[in-house]
DNA sequence: GCTACACCTTCCCATGATGGGAAGGTCAAG
DNA sequence: CTTGACCTTCCCATCATGGGAAGGTGTAGC
């Protein structure tokens, strides 16, 4: 399987997948005569595993160490469980951000009549003096 | 008011404020005869609007945009509406996102034991075959 | 006046994850 | 034997932000 092919199936573009190997997150792909990266089942699986934490939206060095804990048949699954649990205090975390932000902007909007009239609560409230 | 006292006063780094000069997001400074940023009140003015904008998760494009709605007395309310409903709506759209990973992920979570065992049924399901 | 220190200037580089694109090699189908 | 679809490496861009170097300036204490 060329990195074309490796990319198609795994959902990982080209681009990325050697991207992942220059940085060392998979080892260095074997090479045809043609110097053409070649892929088998194995690497596969791994770009696979790879595109769904990504999808969960872990960082490239949390799946570092998740794909190491995967090589790993004999690791207790409390190491993994606290990746996992850090993750996902990390997405609530900026789940409440991003929701406070929306609350803030949707109270400023409601005062913002949305009309011709140069008049806006909005503008004020972001240029107010107060904090 | 020199660049590290309206940093100061506004909670946009010195680095920041210089960047947006640079950027065209703000007007060149005026200079001292040293050469020194001079900054007054209506340039902090602006600094505060740009930094609640920020923490309101505006990206520097639409905070530009609002800043020249800001700077025009007429202009009518509806265009600050439209970039604030718009900006909503991504805001909303990421929420969903990291909410939708975020049950996943608990959901992952729920099956594995934590503990010195091996088995961890996140992992497992990170590298399932099918997708 | 001299020294120390805090501030300012510009310029370059780094982040994290991803993509664009150039210049050049390879392969298969027509 | 050409065409087009691949592949290779290398460099650059994004977005918002910070680090740090090298050098100039201003001020407080001795």
């Amino acid at each position: 399987m060329n990195i074309g092919a490796a990319a198609a199936a795994t959902g990982v573009s080209a681009k990325m997948i050697r991207h992942y190997e220059a940085i060392g997150l998979l080892p260095p792909a074997s090479r045809r005569d043609n110097s053409y990266r070649a892929y088998g089942q194995h690497e596969i699986h791994e770009l696979r595993f790879i595109s769904r934490a990504r999808k969960l939206g872990f960082s490239i060095e949390q799946i570092g160490e998740l794909l190491a804990l995967w090589r790993d048949r004999n690791r207790p699954s409390r190491d993994v469980q606290e990746i996992a649990a850090s993750h996902l205090a990390d997405l609530h975390a900026r789940i409440a951000e991003l929701q406070a932000m929306a609350d803030t902007l949707k109270a400023l909007m409601r005062t913002c009549h949305g009309d011709d009239r140069p008049e806006c609560p909005i503008l004020d409230g972001l240029g107010a003096n107060a904090n």
